[in-house]
RNA sequence: GCCCCCAUGGCCUAGUUUGGAUAUGGCACCAGCCUCCGGAGCUGGGGAUCUCGGGUUCGAAUCCCGAUGGGGGCACCA
């Protein structure tokens, strides 16, 4: 149940009639109008040339004409119309609008603003992260928006599943494995998870081929033997990936996050798909070989730069990971209606490659990929080669100590277990927070005490205010549930209205950040609603308030906290009932 | 060299896709608010020629062209 959509039909309905008898062929677009002003407006500029009058003359017309439809006809919710500089300002019945947003939210509970479910199939693919060592803060972005959007999709009422695309195979998988076994005890351990333990490995491994053209003829031997289908080495590569995956994933749940698959590229080499990939492509228009290696030429599509040529085999007739690629993609585009990858903006070029390929294989549909900006330090680019990183592990383990100690100054009462349970709710809600209140195509530097803010702008102040009405509510035990229907009567106050407008427009904005795969605006969203709770909270005693309204008010900041807990949880943050 | 993305008070940021009335919040700064439901909060104040230059329009932060600055990319790597 969407309070605002109900209004806008009415409002949609009483202008597109009134138009209409004018002959006008002009769908009613309506605008925000500013604080003050009304609901919903309707600016008459565009009207002015085919009517040939005034805009300011135009509303006047029209808010005479709407105040006649209104008296004749039922539209419950259009308190009233107004023109005001050239603009046609509808009012929402506030009564009305009360009642209706208190009313929905009291009997959906958690449920209220979720999307009708619907039959289309997404699969959604995010973090991919490559299995040879722990998540950098650079490339944390990519779990945090690909969770929160599944969520956000889920809760919208899409059919979605989430993957990790594994690359089991390629060159970063054989280094780390001969890494292993040629360097076992000529390098010291990492501590820790498997993935800060095996780094070391992979890093000398990769320096190594680097310097040394031995040891890169190595390596590229036992690529081509791995990709040939040797066992042996196919056990151990993925075997020792598998390793590293581990502890990333131990990573990912402490944040919250869980994908739904793990999809291992080899996977597509093994059962033939990749072969298949490549023999098709062959046949392409497009397609060329030079030396035994086999390419696609994508100048005519509009492909610019030094190199208009897409590879998808090596002279030995080894495929590339953008082919194995085209195999995955194959099968997810089978698998589901809609395709949603989450990449970093360097695989821009890329993609758009992956898409002209996908259209020589005769495939229709295209992924819908969304692409984020890097996070950088300010020192310049995260880089692991020159140890200027900062880990994922890291971060949250000074987010959970911070948190520990902000906890332990102002809740000294707090049995331990509580102390460390709120301090990783609070920890793990700002990292997360953090990356998605900035919109993702937006690069940012990575600043210790941005990522840790704890106040303002940031999810501890939002779980604040949950934790704030939550100790009403408790203190109030279950009193305020008898209240319904009169409740509107009672909340009169503007606080009380501000709120009530902003709980009104969750359902509303959860089908557009679904819809426009937008997530940084839920943020945005619960920060605002929050900041009126807060001025609800300093201006409207609830506890002492006098029968009515006492009860009115509880209704409300039960409302309140319940639709900030689901909004947080679609951010994957959790709500504590105190800290 | 070529292509793509970004640019909003000292700092961070919303609004840009779909042009519309006074440009959204936060940090920092200044002045206030706990005998009162939790001060991780609230109120008030100062601070922005929306990078620059053209254009389209009744109207541009928003659309178009150009420039500047920052980021990314242009492998028989992933």
């Amino acid at each position: 149940m969407d309070p605002l959509e109900l209004f806008r039909n009415e409002t949609e309905s009483i202008l597109g009639s009134i138009l209409g008898k004018k002959g006008i062929d002009h769908r009613p677009e309506f605008g925000d109008a500013p604080k003050g002003l009304g609901d919903a407006a309707f600016p008459c500029f565009p009207l002015a040339k085919v009517l040939k009058m005034a805009p300011v003359k135009i509303a006047e017309e029209l808010a005479e004409e709407c105040k006649a439809h209104l008296r004749r006809s039922d539209f419950r919710l259009i308190e009233k119309v107004e023109a005001a500089k050239g603009y046609l300002n509808f009012y929402y019945n506030e009564k009305e609008l009360m009642r209706l947003t208190l009313r929905a939210i009291d009997e959906m509970g958690r449920d209220y603003g979720k999307g009708k479910q619907r039959k289309e199939r997404i699969i959604l693919e995010h973090t991919s992260a490559n299995p040879n060592g722990p998540f950098h803060v650079g490339r944390a972005r990519n779990p945090i928006i690909g969770d929160t959007l599944a969520r956000i999709l889920r809760f919208a009422g899409c059919d979605i599943v989430t993957e990790y695309y594994v690359n089991d195979m390629g060159k970063q998988a054989v280094i780390l494995a001969w890494g292993i076994d040629n360097l076992k005890g000529k390098v010291e351990k990492g501590k820790g998870k498997n993935d800060h333990r095996l780094v070391p490995f992979y890093q000398r491994a990769s320096a190594l081929m680097n310097e040394n053209p031995d040891v890169l003829e190595e390596i590229n031997a036992m690529l081509k033997r791995y990709e040939k289908g040797d066992r042996k080495i196919g056990k151990e590569v993925q075997h020792y990936c598998s390793l590293i995956l581990e502890g990333m994933k131990h990573t990912l749940r402490e944040m919250n996050i869980l994908l739904d698959n793990y999809v291992f590229e080899s996977r597509y080499v093994y059962n033939r798909d990749v072969t298949g990939v490549i023999e098709k492509l062959r046949q392409s228009d497009y397609s060329r070989e030079e030396h035994g290696a086999y390419y696609l030429e994508l100048e005519d599509f509009g492909i610019q730069g030094r190199e208009t040529r897409f590879f998808y085999t090596r002279k030995d007739g080894t495929s590339l990971y953008t082919t194995r690629d085209l195999a995955y993609h194959l099968d997810k585009l089978r698998r589901g209606d809609r395709v949603i990858d989450v990449l970093g903006e360097d695989h821009r070029l890329q993609a758009r490659q992956l898409a002209i390929a996908l259209g020589e294989l005769g495939e229709e549909k295209k992924p819908e990929v969304i692409f984020y900006a890097f996070v950088s330090l300010p020192e310049g680019k995260m880089s692991t080669r020159r140890g200027r990183v900062v880990y994922l592990d890291n971060l949250i383990e000074e987010a959970l100590e911070r948190a520990y100690k902000e906890v332990h100054k102002r809740r000294p009462d707090l049995s331990e277990e509580d102390k460390r349970r709120i301090a990783k709710i609070v920890g793990i809600g700002a990292i997360r927070y953090n990356i998605i209140r900035v919109q993702m195509e937006k690069s940012m530097v990575f600043r210790w005490e941005e990522a840790l803010n704890f106040e303002g702008d940031s999810a501890p102040f939002i779980q604040y205010t949950h934790a704030r009405a939550s100790s009403i509510l408790r203190k109030a035990g279950d009193e305020g549930s008898v209240l319904k229907e009169e409740a509107a009567g009672y909340l009169l106050d503007p606080n009380e209205l501000a709120l009530i407008r902003a709980l009104a427009r969750f359902p509303g904005l959860v089908q557009e950040c679904a819809y426009r795969l937008k997530i940084h605006t839920m943020a945005s969203y619960l920060r605002e609603t929050a900041r009126l709770f807060n001025q609800f909270y300093r201006e409207c005693p609830v506890l002492t308030a006098p029968e009515g309204e006492r009860e009115a008010r509880l209704l409300l900041v039960r409302a309140f906290r319940s639709v900030i807990a689901t909004g947080l949880g679609l951010l994957g943050i959790e709500a504590p009932e105190f800290m």
